[in-house]
DNA sequence: ACTTTACTTTCGAAAGC
DNA sequence: GCTTTAAAAAGTAAAGT
């Protein structure tokens, strides 16, 4: 059993949805003072959102991206609340959104620090390469997610597209760490 | 010697066309980046074994004997950075990097971990230091990553930083600029590695 | 020297070059 | 591969006071 209850925290989540319709962007764009398109730059337009402070894109197909949200619930009704706001805005949305999570990042505190090095050396589908970047970038085969590690004891895990995808992750890292010796407690 | 060229080089196949023209970039970067035969021989190898499983397809080639010379280089422990490289090549720093990585990915190769003391040779013999600065720079570092000071930084800023520290103890005169140029990182990073090594070695 | 801003790495979707 | 969005980790860098 781990020694230490990691503390983890959802930082944003990553969600795709689709309203099963073609969107004018421009109409958008006339009606919607606040967002950026710019069609030669890229074709999505972006569409904030103070509360939950996310961004989304929408694209001509009626496909969205909404990102910034901190849980899979919160993403959920900022699709919600962009499609609301498109109708209140004159904009005809037949549909209610079908919203699918793409992805979870999420930082985690272990409570101890890590041989970085050593782990370096002994975790499989690892990569430490502190010219680039300070910390270890390890790939899970399962749930497949890749998770950051610094020598604080600090973790970054993204790739994970279910909440206990990120719990099952981290607890398995602080397993294999705890078991090959790598954690230091004081 | 380039055996692993050699014995298709009579072949004109398509494979071996961009294996030789691969290796016209790679003899210029010998004697520009100083390298053994036995690096441009792991250059191949690992070039060799891209080829063969396809990763060269749709990707520069320079981008990728870069990598693969570059993890030649951490391979056999060879002290050049990614900056020495991209820069011999003229390709981006970020480029010879994300091919590096794929490169590991993709052919599973585990690379030994970055000794900053493997940098202080270069820096002390640009900088102009001393052999006994040099030493001590060298117990520094050993005393640094023993306690894992070292750990997530700059192995160069490290090195430079042990140097500087060994410069200050030793009564050497020499400036953080003169080290950092040397080095190639900021004075800044030195600076903050300095602080830093003092502290954990409590001096 | 200090602060602020910004860039490095990881991830995924969107449409199109 | 790139373009755009957001977010964290810790290190490095550059610019402004």
């Amino acid at each position: 059993m781990p020694q230490t209850k990691p503390i983890v925290s959802i930082e944003n989540v990553v969600a795709s949805a689709s309203v099963d319709q073609k969107m004018d962007l421009n109409e958008i764009t006339r009606n919607f003072p606040d967002v950026e398109y710019h069609p030669d730059q890229f074709p999505g337009l972006v569409f904030r959102l103070k509360s939950p402070k996310t961004a989304t894109l929408i694209f001509t197909s009626g496909k969205m991206v909404c990102t910034g949200a901190k849980s899979e619930e919160m993403a959920r009704s900022a699709v919600k609340s962009v499609v609301q706001k498109l109708r209140k805005g004159g904009i005809k949305v037949k549909k209610d959104a079908v919203v699918d999570i793409q992805n979870i990042v999420a930082s985690i505190n272990l409570g101890g620090k890590i041989h970085l090095e050593q782990a370096a050396r002994t975790l499989p589908r690892s990569m430490y390469e502190p010219e680039q970047f300070p910390g270890l970038i390890h790939r899970m085969l399962d749930p497949k997610t890749v998770i950051l590690l610094f020598s604080s004891g600090k973790l970054v895990c993204t790739g994970a597209k279910k909440e206990p995808d990120v719990y099952r992750s981290v607890n398995n890292l602080h397993s294999l760490l705890e078991e090959k010796n790598l954690m230091i407690y004081d | 010697r380039l055996r692993t060229w050699d014995s298709r080089s009579q072949v004109h196949e398509p494979v071996d066309r961009n294996f030789r023209q691969a290796f016209s970039e790679l003899d210029r970067l010998k004697d520009k980046l100083a390298l053994s035969d036995a690096v441009i021989e792991k250059t191949a190898y690992i070039y060799r074994k891209a080829l063969d499983k396809g990763l060269v397809r749709g990707r520069s080639i320079p981008g990728l004997v870069a990598a693969a010379l570059y993890a030649a280089c951490r391979n056999t422990e060879t002290p050049r950075t990614l900056t020495d490289v991209a820069n011999g090549i003229n390709i981006k720093r970020k480029d010879v990097a994300r091919c590096y990585r794929l490169l590991l990915r993709e052919l599973d190769l585990k690379m030994p971990v970055v000794d900053p003391i493997k940098g202080v040779a270069r820096i002390a013999s640009i900088a102009d230091l001393s052999e006994k600065t040099k030493r001590k720079a060298l117990e520094f570092l050993k005393e640094a990553s023993r306690i894992e000071v070292s750990a997530g930084k700059d192995p160069m800023g490290l090195a430079a930083a042990a140097l500087y520290l060994a410069c200050v103890m030793l009564g050497e005169n020499k400036t953080q600029k003169d080290i950092a140029q040397a080095a190639g990182v900021t004075e800044v990073t030195i600076r903050n590695r300095y602080k830093g090594l003092k502290e954990a070695l409590k001096l």
